[in-house]
DNA sequence: GCGCTGGTATGATTTGGATCATATCAGGCG
DNA sequence: CGCCTGATATGATCCAAATCATACCAGCGC
């Protein structure tokens, strides 16, 4: 999925579905491109935030560091969606660090006045942008209970659950996750260390709850893995 | 602090500075106001959310509880704060239980769909509201982040310097919280148990960084908890 | 082909904090 | 007034997971 250019992309917005296609047009050209390698900065915590980054094609992570170093993975981002809203909306700088997750991972930047004056035009895109981050405030607690209160192995089995449902798909014997993931940042995602997680992941693949390969993940029994997340009829 | 009426309380709220009285003169009636004491439950994980509540005296805390029972303290509120807006916004149940910190706590209920009418008059409103779930969320990520990374000690010296930012001020010998928390609470809002928060807390007594009584907290040392957060020059 | 690097794997050891067990204290109340 | 109940306090023990230490492997560049 090459990265295609700022007004095809813009269109591809759920957040955009509502308004016109020549103002979607008039407000490609104002917003710029970048493109990034796997690894590769997008910005920093603590960097002032002038446009809000949408995500064309790749994967972005947003991560913040603990005082030992750990990272922690806050969020993830693909192709459609915006992210670091949080700093455009409260005037402060990003309070986390976004990093590309895949090589030719393209953003279209949306200058922060430009964006501001389409959500004054358009009420509708304020009320999806509410949801936006009602939705991601509702994950943010969710994990903030699930780091706070359960054991690694449980929050690993919520993790790859919440992954099936944003990510899955059905696959030859059992669900598959077509992304690919380090095994340090599934321990970033759920607050652990790599060793532990690679402890956990390869005791499941051992005992045939998971594989995984070059493409990505494939769980083969969801129903255990329910049972350990001691998540019989969850939400969502 | 007794409650007062539904008009003034919304009145009071920085979120509808910008409406004209007459608007909130027609809102208020259409209000419903609750009374809590100290313990009582206002609405439950799970709930359908019809109303927006607003708190119009005393204090209201939002939790989870972990699988094994565990009290996770997701935010907590004072007067003139909504909360429980994430359930309004992406329509689904409450994903998290309310509970009246004080006795006589008051809540103004304003019904759904009167605020989404509201915001649809009033893009300032719709503009105060995202402002509003922008900074929740970069408080929440902030907590998850020192939930995931940082040792209890750290995150109870993080949290006691976040209150005193919210609602300290100065005191005799120090910034004085005048709000009283139990050692349980504040263990649930760290992620940790009873006992070790009271460790903690008792040996910063002993120390005189500390100290407390039917009032509130008094933070005596600033500079060592500034030293204990690791946070020489951190953010807001 | 060889060395390098990033990711995975696994064992040994340590430890922060949970858990379990009591004890004390202050306030509310029948 | 003495009895509960909820909050604070502290010790003893245990355990999940961090930490430390190696090792292996695949892909890549030279």
């Amino acid at each position: 999925m090459p990265t295609r250019d700022a007004e095809s992309a813009l269109r591809g917005m759920p957040l955009f579905a509502d308004v016109p296609d020549d103002e979607i047009a008039d407000l490609a050209p104002r917003c710029r491109m970048r493109r990034f390698e796997r690894g590769e900065t997008i910005f920093h915590e603590g960097d002032a935030a002038n446009t809000l980054p949408v995500v064309a094609s790749g994967r972005v992570k947003v991560v913040r560091y603990g005082s030992s170093g750990r990272q922690v993975l806050l969020e993830q981002f693909g192709p459609g969606e915006s992210f670091g809203e949080v700093a455009i909306f409260d005037h402060q700088p990003y309070p986390a660090t976004a990093i590309a997750m895949e090589n030719d991972t393209g953003l279209v930047e949306i200058p922060r006045r430009e964006f501001t004056e389409l959500l004054k035009r358009h009420p509708e895109v304020a009320i999806k942008t509410i949801g936006r981050l009602a939705g991601l405030l509702r994950e943010t607690t969710r994990r903030l209970r699930d780091v706070a209160a359960e054991r690694v192995e449980e929050r690993i089995a919520h993790l790859l659950l919440a992954l099936d449902r944003r990510l899955g798909r059905p696959g030859t014997d059992g669900r598959r996750i077509p992304v690919v993931f380090t095994r340090q940042e599934i321990a970033a995602m759920v607050g652990t260390t790599t060793e532990t997680a690679i402890r956990i992941l390869s005791r499941w693949e051992k005992n045939e709850i998971l594989s995984s390969d070059r493409h990505g993940l494939l769980i083969r029994d969801v129903a255990t893995l329910r049972d350990i997340a001691a998540e019989p009829l969850e939400e969502e």
